[in-house]
DNA sequence: AAGTTGTTTATTAATGATAAAAGTCAGCCG
DNA sequence: CGGCTGACTTTTATCATTAATAAACAACTT
């Protein structure tokens, strides 16, 4: 049966709605609601009638009043307002990160049904639609290869990564003085330099910043192929995250100074400025990348070896 | 229930086999027509026992003998031997050139899986797969956006091509001598030579050799997301030729003329030299493609309006 | 007419069931 | 043993069904 995340989520949203406005006061119209909660009238109605149910609201002369404040049991549980297919989402983040997901692991539909309490076809929509991110391959009439996040998969989402955002920084610097953009990078420069300052207890707050500065870039000349590439580089860092917590501060650190001073080129609008910051930035993140990938890919007790990449990296 | 499409196919696939050899001789292990028909042994036992009930052949000492050289009565109809995923593509293709689909028609997928016979899953699912070409969009819990393929679309589009192919020229130019793509060039060369020659006939050959050209150049440095664009860029040829049918002999014919250009530019390994074909040739392809676009999207009594971007890739 | 609510219809999200196909196990043979 | 076939188990592809949600329709109010 499908769940009704809708209507739980719509509900809460309710609920808040609630919160603010003193006893006695009538509510807005269903249609009202239906554009405030952006959800069909049907699903408002379901709503409202569980409201008054509660003794939230009654029905007065001129539509529903609010009868008394809610209070937090009034709520439902936030696991209960997300979708199946998030839930799904999240689930296979975690099975990848938790289990034992080698280049070349085979991937089971039945399985991870069972696994997760959902209907196959739950699963195998997600694995559809997250096979775009290039980690997973259907094998026709059998299950799915895990093809797996490793070297050669960042240095070719690197490669992609570069030639995109030299693209959008040497438009962006082209950009009219009147465009808004400008004045939405000084506020991002102001943002990195508070984080700068409370580094050591915000070093987490980086992951979204950094999303936004280089959003923010691309903005300047949208292309819906580098949007969709984007939507690939934020899954990775993400993912990422969850298992290289090393230097974490450190690495933070550095990489809003190279922030600062990519903006700094973008306002000079010198192209050969741009130019080296953007390569310069992105070269680090990606050495960053490889590194944590070579970490988390090798046996606890190293053997000393060095990846290709690494050694290249460094030189 | 599921198709048995895989069964009827791996059967003519067989029959096939039958019709070479002569009656009489023994057939090859289960195990190894598994690996001939790459399907699995089951479905091969399936095919056998069919094949001994129509009198194909028939148990012998040491295995499977022939008794009969097939007919063409003994193979089942091709539409039977596709799965219903491929029919769902073929149908959807028709039904976007046939239908008068403009950007911001809603896909109903309920009646798309009436209109094709088929459950609404599976409808579903294709819809899922190509939604990463960029053209259709989800509206939760609702249908499907149409965005159509537009003039931005194509801008857009060509603008990635062009940062794609640009690298992969260039990175091609820098192959060892020794790298076997040199020779594929020249062969691919040649093909163009031969279909020069006979344009008037073989024409609508080019649209596979143009595919194979490019795909070539991109084998120089293989990056995955490249590739996944090149299936994009693909897919919209292919669904551009339904309905761009206008003097395509000459279009054609002046693409094969820059791709000989373009060829001998990476035989001569001059980065400008590379620069400059590339560019010409993607400039030209780009135009071609706007031009029709135009010319499907106006009005039979056409306004003398002409696009922002016609202007400006003929001025 | 524009906006309201009550009612009905259509569509999506999700499940469970089943035939087809893949994959596995066990005994047999040269 | 290494490869063969017979019998069995698991997984995928596909469908039909249903509750939740959206959308359409109708009657009423201001």
């Amino acid at each position: 049966m499908r769940t009704d995340t809708v209507y739980k989520h719509a509900f809460n949203r309710a609920v808040d709605l609630l919160t603010d406005g003193p006893t006695g006061r009538v509510l807005p119209s269903e249609n009202t609601l239906c554009r405030d909660l952006t959800v069909s009238r049907t699903t408002v109605r379901k709503v409202l009638a569980e409201m008054q149910r509660r003794g939230l609201i009654a029905e007065g002369d001129s539509g529903w009043v609010c009868r008394r404040a809610p209070s937090d049991a009034d709520r439902y549980p936030d696991a209960e307002t997300t979708s199946r297919i998030s839930h799904v989402e999240a689930q296979f983040m975690e099975w990848m990160v938790r289990v034992d997901t080698r280049p070349g692991t085979l991937i089971n539909e039945l399985e991870l049904a069972r696994q997760f309490g959902v209907a196959t076809s739950g699963i195998r929509e997600f694995l559809i639609r997250f096979s775009r991110f290039g980690l997973i391959e259907k094998k026709p009439n059998s299950g799915w290869l895990f093809r797996g996040f490793t070297e050669p998969f960042a240095l070719e989402l690197f490669e992609i990564r570069m030639l995109f955002e030299l693209r959008s920084a040497q438009s962006f610097a082209t950009l009219p003085h009147a465009s808004p953009l400008w004045k939405k990078l000084t506020a991002l420069r102001q943002e990195h330099l508070t984080l700068q300052d409370q580094i050591d207890t915000r070093f987490h707050d980086f992951s979204s910043l950094d999303n936004r500065l280089h959003l923010t870039i691309n903005e300047a000349v949208p292309n819906r192929f580098i949007d969709d590439f984007y939507d690939i580089i934020t899954l990775i860092f993400h993912y990422h995250y969850q298992w290289s917590k090393a230097n974490e501060r450190e690495r933070n650190a550095a990489a809003i100074a190279e922030h600062l001073d990519y903006i700094d080129a973008l306002e000079s609008r010198d192209p050969a400025r741009i130019d080296t910051a953007c390569r310069a930035h992105l070269a680090s993140a990606r050495s960053t990348l490889i590194r944590s990938l070579i970490r988390a890919a090798t046996p606890p007790a190293g053997t000393g070896e060095q990846s290709v990449t690494e050694q290249s990296l460094q030189g």
